[in-house]
RNA sequence: CGGGGAGUGGCGCAGCCUGGUAGCGCAUCUGCUUUGGGAGCAGAGGGUCGCAAGUUCGAAUCUUGUCUCCCCGACCA
């Protein structure tokens, strides 16, 4: 993509009503414009990000097994009524009216839909076990939204339904997504730890957040040292094998939230108790029978009984997801991205957009990277190379090439890599190569 | 929902106390000069001063009402 040609809306200036580092980020960086409080429009280079996570999401919600539908945004309350929570829920859930005066909700979850669905099509034990995903917006009307797009009202959230014949059956479901999300966020690049967590107006005694670490994190948390030592990506994505060791490892060591943490009562000894900031970035929770006993959701098992299903459900939340890795990777400069989730691979900066050797240089090595597949963003603007440097920062894609008189009498492109700062030459007809995958 | 703060050009702000028809920096446009870390000079465009009512000869400024946004707290993916 030429900047030139692209909507990327960047601010030299913080705007005021923002006071944490992601939101003055993807502010300033052009990636989203507030429509209202807690309400985001995403622009390219945000929507790119998000997308980016969704996918990886995506990917890791199908590889553990789940299948992916789409629910509406606006659900019949009757749905709500049948479990209760249409009364139970709260100011947080907002209500409308069609224009009959029936009675409707923008969904701030989906339990009592996903319900509805399956028990119209699952009947028998042989049915099971089934997952389901999806990715939809959610409307909660926070009481006070903020941070930008990690609170914010509306927000992209994957969540799936398990559905089970017995207790066991569940819980290896339950099993699989904790080991699908320890996967999916180590390959967003984020160092996540389980906890052990209450279930909420959701309901049911098996509960777990995972919460990122970043130093700018909104609350505190306490955890035991061991957790430096674990590796996420070191789980193997094998789902069928009895997950309950490894579940029960991640588990074994104490990690609490501030409003958990009992200094006094803490098991765990000062010398290997580790604090930090941490922002949760998704919950899942078991709770059996809840929704299916409320709405009649039954299978029949091998014994001809009829037994309500039992039932976890799973979010991540996408949107906030995009706030969250800023919050663990940014600098005084502006956005670190990892390069799993990078707008675009590699910044390519024509220095002299005057100097015709230097134009021809950068023109003909954008269209070499876009011949071999890599996600480029070309510099090409008039004007002055400061500002190209800055803006680049700002974006915070892994690499940046610069292209200039200066190196082109010797031939080499210099490649400076965001997160490190580390800056190397490189002959020009080979830095293609050095980004291309193979 | 309790407490606090703010709405003046795209962004950041001054002006308000003490009413007299709106200003600064950045951004934008034009021209010239410049060009390896957010350039310089000259010129130009752009504002129902959140909205409504009131006081007044006259309101960004005073009064009342109202809407919106932000910050702190209790709650949340």
């Amino acid at each position: 993509m030429r900047l030139s040609k692209y909507f990327l809306p960047t601010l030299k200036e913080t705007p005021s009503e923002a006071k944490i580092a992601s939101h003055r980020l993807i502010l300033r960086a052009g990636m989203v414009r507030q429509a209202s409080a807690g309400i985001y429009s995403w622009l390219p280079l945000g929507l790119k990000v998000l997308q980016k996570i969704e996918a990886i999401v995506r990917d890791e919600q199908i590889a553990s097994g789940a299948q992916e539908i789409l629910m509406p945004t606006i659900q019949s309350a009757d749905l709500w009524r049948e479990s209760g929570r249409y009364e139970d829920y709260g100011k947080e859930m907002l209500r409308i009216q069609d224009r009959h005066k029936r009675d409707m909700l923008y969904g701030p979850t989906n339990e009592e839909q996903i319900t509805d669905i399956v028990r119209h099509a699952i009947k028998s034990y042989k049915d099971l076990p089934k997952n389901l995903f999806q990715i939809q917006w959610k409307f909660r009307d926070e009481i006070r939204p903020r941070f930008g797009v990690m609170r914010g009202r509306e927000f992209l959230m994957k969540d799936n339904y398990s559905f089970d014949l017995d207790e066991a059956a569940g819980r290896h479901s339950y099993n699989k997504m904790f080991l699908a999300y320890l996967r999916t966020f180590a390959r967003l690049g984020l160092k996540t730890i389980p906890m052990a967590a209450d279930a909420g107006p959701i309901g049911g005694d098996l509960s777990h957040e995972f919460i990122v670490l970043a130093p700018t994190g909104e609350s505190e948390v306490f955890y035991h040292k061991g957790f430096e030592d674990f590796d996420a990506m070191g789980e193997a994505a094998v789902y069928d094998k009895d997950l309950q060791p490894l579940v029960d490892r991640w588990t074994s060591l104490y990690a609490a939230t501030d409003n958990k943490h009992d200094a006094a009562a803490c098991p765990v000894k000062s010398s290997d108790l580790k604090t930090g900031r941490g922002i949760e970035v998704g919950h899942i929770f078991f709770f059996g029978t809840k929704y299916s006993e409320a709405m009649g959701a039954t299978v029949q098992g091998q014994d001809g009984e009829t037994t309500p299903l039992q039932m976890g459900s799973y979010g991540i939340g996408v949107s906030r997801l995009v706030g969250a890795i800023i919050e663990a990777s940014h600098d005084d400069a502006g956005i670190i991205w990892p390069e799993a989730v990078a707008p675009f691979q590699v910044g390519l900066i024509n220095v002299r957009s005057d100097n015709e050797a230097s134009t021809k240089a950068a023109d003909a090595l954008y269209a070499e990277f876009l011949k071999a597949g890599v996600e480029v963003l070309y510099d090409d603007r008039d004007e002055r190379p400061g500002a190209k440097f800055s803006n680049m920062d700002l974006i915070g894609l892994p690499f940046a090439v610069t292209i200039g008189p200066r190196g082109l009498e010797t031939g080499i492109a210099e490649v400076k890599n965001r997160a490190t700062g580390e800056r190397t030459e490189i002959k020009l007809s080979g830095v293609v190569k050095h980004f291309a995958k193979p």
